[in-house]
DNA sequence: CGTTGATCTGAACACTCGTTCAATTATGCT
DNA sequence: AGCATAATTGAACGAGTGTTCAGATCAACG
């Protein structure tokens, strides 16, 4: 047998996405064999590497691309927002809404970093830290002004974001707590922690 | 061969588990054979079974021997704090000083659940649950008292929870800050963010 | 309608995996 | 000193790994 009916590009090379996602995020990359993506799919091992130069590359661009929507996401709802408070007000709202709408994509980002090579690593790492960069820059705007007290803005950035990152580790949409009260909490939270 | 010279349970024992959390937490439960362990020990594979009944059950062991540690370390460093305002800054630097002592344990707590069986896991869930319980309890005897002002205590508490574990993820020694400046940065933003 | 190129199969390659076990040797006890 | 047993080896098991590729087939274009 050859090539079958239905078969394209503009189909396969999606659900080979989507499929490697949901399993590298369910069970781990290493956890993961190509067989079992394929299987997923509908399809034999081999024409994944019509989509793919090798397994890790399938990773790397889920991560690369994970993380440049969530730049490019974040440049939009930022959109000139000059005002430090109301800045961080919707870094924070954003944040929270962006993580939990891609729960595989931010547990894959975080957790198999270890899986890249260096040079795909380092990529991943530099996208990681121009967004880490737009808060620093929104607390560093509020120390300047007056607005936020803060002892070390690289290390509360840090503090902020693994707060916020926290939520996707117990969040469920139908549970007690809809998302904009969850979104109300934290802000609560982040905005205390910057104030004098 | 057989039986080589030197070898005895309390050495090989402790070797095993040392070189599993070693290559745990570098590469991954899934990513690491049975036979990298063995290497690490000098041994063969083989051995490493008079110590585990197997591979699965060397990684539970880890992780649960890590947060029964965990729970009995922060009993005594609590040990009769009465005052909410003073147990939580206890909490804090002790969560702080007792994660940055065993990144690997702590690395391997959080990244490997999916790789426990259900009973394996609902055990460590519980443990990890228990933990999160001694930070409530204290947010609540404070809200009674009028010391803290929050809006959920179980989300502050996990909210606070990932806070103070993001230090693990870039705090290292002999860095820019000590380890007592990165406690006081914390406590800093711990104390305000329960503040009215 | 025929042809070309994209797409997929299925088999194969060379390893690696976790785990078991008989045989063998060192250690600890009497 | 001699014996029981704890500790380890090394080979073996069957299954699974990522990746390659010739051959087969389908879709689309001229």
């Amino acid at each position: 047998m050859a090539r079958t009916q239905g078969s394209h590009s503009g189909i396969t090379g999606p659900k080979v996405r989507e499929a490697a996602l949901k399993l590298f995020a369910r069970h781990g990359f290493a956890a993961v064999s190509m067989r079992q993506i394929a299987g997923e799919v509908g399809v034999q091992a081999g024409a994944l590497y019509n989509y793919t130069p090798d397994k890790q590359t399938l990773l790397f661009d889920l991560m690369k691309t994970h993380l440049e929507d969530l730049l490019a996401a974040q440049e939009e709802a930022q959109a000139g927002q000059p005002e430090p408070f109301a800045a961080l007000r919707d870094f924070t709202r954003f944040h929270i809404n962006f993580h939990t709408e891609r729960p595989e994509e931010v547990f894959i980002a975080y957790m198999e970093l270890r899986n890249l090579s260096d040079e795909n690593f380092e990529v991943i790492e530099k996208l990681r830290r121009a967004y880490e960069g737009r808060l620093v820059d929104i607390l560093k705007r509020g120390v300047d002004e007056g607005v936020f007290t803060i002892a070390d803005t690289r290390v509360a950035a840090m503090a902020l974001i693994a707060m916020l990152n926290g939520v996707n580790t117990w969040f469920r949409e139908g549970g007690r707590l809809s998302l904009a009260e969850v979104q109300d909490i934290y802000w609560d939270m982040v905005r205390k922690a910057v104030s004098s």
